[in-house]
DNA sequence: TTGAAAGCGCTAACAG
DNA sequence: CTGTTAGCGCTTTCAA
């Protein structure tokens, strides 16, 4: 059996309100009692039963986190900065994976809820206007973070996509290119946040005469569809002399990239490729990825900060925070072009 | 105010325990209670407190993970197969990053066990005995992950990495190679892994006749120690005429491939090189790393199966559970040696 | 400065 | 089958 607050109290010979007191510092105590209860404590190796604590005083000190996979690169970057920050303020994380099956978010939520957590963060891939109700009602703290999907309103940390969009295309232009294809992923709903990447792209092209817009439908943003669109983008870049490619994401530049070095095509040298992301492979590719630097960290850490700042004023920030856009230019993308 | 179970109570107009009952399945409810309840239930939207339930019941349901980092790729996939396997099993899972700091680790499985956490998983890239005797003391199931230090008897998971090693050595040796570099990372205590993974390569190479050994240490197992290494192996290469290089990580090995792509040396036609690991990348960069696969998921599905398999029945297993290797033949190796 | 006692929300005997 | 009651380990009034 664990050692509780009445076995230090009465190897102290003190009452359990004076232990209690001494743990939290809540009221003073003399001295020679708080030494007599320190000792107490070590002797025991005491630890206070933060379940017991919870019950009482309402406050779980737990942040509850839904992700869809914590697999992915980019989320255990979110997870990593919710977690550090959310230690210093002694918060601890309950972790949970979602894999993107709504029902599951909801679930999962739920379950959180029922464990006291203080806030949530809803780290997600798909649209879910169900979830997002449901947790509203809970009346606690939430964050919602999808780098997909528009949370219009919602509270959510990211980037400017329409700034972020325009800059890359901008310096694709600037390298010489004027045939730049836009490569999106997929998508049957007009929720997602491609159309203000698009809007940035379109709205660079539009500046420079002789620019050729195409946006092109991958059926994906996963490694897996860049390599399978390859045959496709090959062709289209022969038939309309294509000399860059501004992918919406990372992992489908990358999967292009292993197609054109599957099949004997130079980057940058044949042709310019660029990402969007800046996850972690971006860098260790080669050749090395140029690409929109989406501070993965700082999103989750900005996330919970908002979280923690409205548990301690009560102050609620609301939409979105912006976090700079960031260019990382790197080896893919040169300006030798036709 | 949250709904409580004496809301729940008082709208079916029946006594707390008949609630409990019908949430628990505890015992037999009439039916029309049964409804009366779950009505109430549904209608307030009523969530029962777990941590008032974890009080009285001694049972968190909850599994504490102590890992060096998330944001580590393999981490994140040990952490997966974790969080999946406690979820069939209802528990669930709070995660804390230590950073590779001892020190830390010791605190965080303190704070975890005041959580009440039923097990812990260490995932450690470091040797730690006091941690491990810290957590030994807590008298709840405890695994331990490390994919670089020994943890001699300790309950873990791993492959047996002497086999490993001498699978892939034997495997370089077939496609012709006679002078295979080991490149591990450099050492100051034994408790390291690599001593039976070099055992494997040695005795793979003994074996074979002109087969000439040379194990040579870079400053660590990360990217940037691969390619910070590349100017030295590049000598080696040359002087000493070797044609596969065996790195003891895929990181290691990818950081080397980076160095070579920056200095023209072309792979596999100039030089094979191997990893050990497979991690995400190995497989998404190019030319693809051939490696031997740790397979990280299930090193987290099998160490909470454990843990849990402990919870239900009390039933302790002892040691190392090894797991199966897998040869991962890619694009990184070939025949063409000079 | 200290102790006694109430109670957080729930489960689990114990009675009925 | 149902209700009453005693805690789980702790914090926090309220008195002393």
């Amino acid at each position: 059996m664990a050692v509780t607050i009445k076995d230090v109290a009465k190897l102290a010979g003190v009452s359990i309100s004076t232990v209690s007191r001494v743990i939290n510092k809540s009221k003073p105590v003399s001295s020679e009692v708080k030494a007599k209860v320190l000792e107490a404590i070590d002797e025991l190796g005491y630890k206070p039963n933060e379940v017991a604590r919870s019950l009482v005083t309402r406050r779980s000190n737990l942040i509850g986190v839904v992700a869809t996979d914590i697999g992915r690169s980019y989320i255990a970057q979110n997870v990593r900065g919710i977690e550090e920050v959310a230690r210093m303020y002694n918060y601890d994380i309950i972790l949970s994976n979602s894999y993107g099956d709504p029902r599951t978010e909801k679930k999962f939520a739920g379950l959180l809820r029922s464990k006291q957590v203080e806030g949530i963060v809803l780290i997600s891939e798909i649209p879910n206007d169900e979830v997002i109700e449901y947790i509203g009602d809970f009346g606690i703290p939430f964050m919602y973070l999808n780098k997909y999907y528009i949370s219009s309103g919602l509270p959510s940390v990211s980037i400017d996509h329409r700034e972020a969009g325009y800059r890359m295309t901008n310096y694709l232009i600037e390298l010489g290119h004027r045939n730049i294809l836009y490569l999106t992923s997929y998508e049957g709903r007009d929720s997602s946040l491609e159309r203000y990447k698009v809007e940035g792209y379109e709205r660079a092209m539009d500046n420079v005469i002789g620019a050729r817009k195409q946006v092109y439908p991958a059926q994906g943003f996963r490694v897996e569809h860049g390599y399978a669109i390859g045959d496709e983008v090959r062709k289209l870049i022969e038939e309309d002399d294509i000399t860059a490619i501004f992918c919406c994401h990372d992992e489908l530049a990358l999967g292009l990239m292993g197609y054109c070095y599957d099949n004997g095509i130079k980057i940058p040298e044949d042709i310019s490729i660029c990402g969007y992301g800046d996850t972690k492979m971006a860098s260790i590719y080669r050749p090395q990825l140029t690409t929109i630097r989406e501070p993965y960290y700082d999103m989750g850490a900005v996330a919970i900060r908002r979280i923690i700042k409205y548990l301690n004023d009560g102050e609620l920030e609301e939409g979105n925070t912006y976090l700079p856009i960031q260019l990382m230019k790197r080896q893919s993308c040169s300006s030798n072009c036709r």
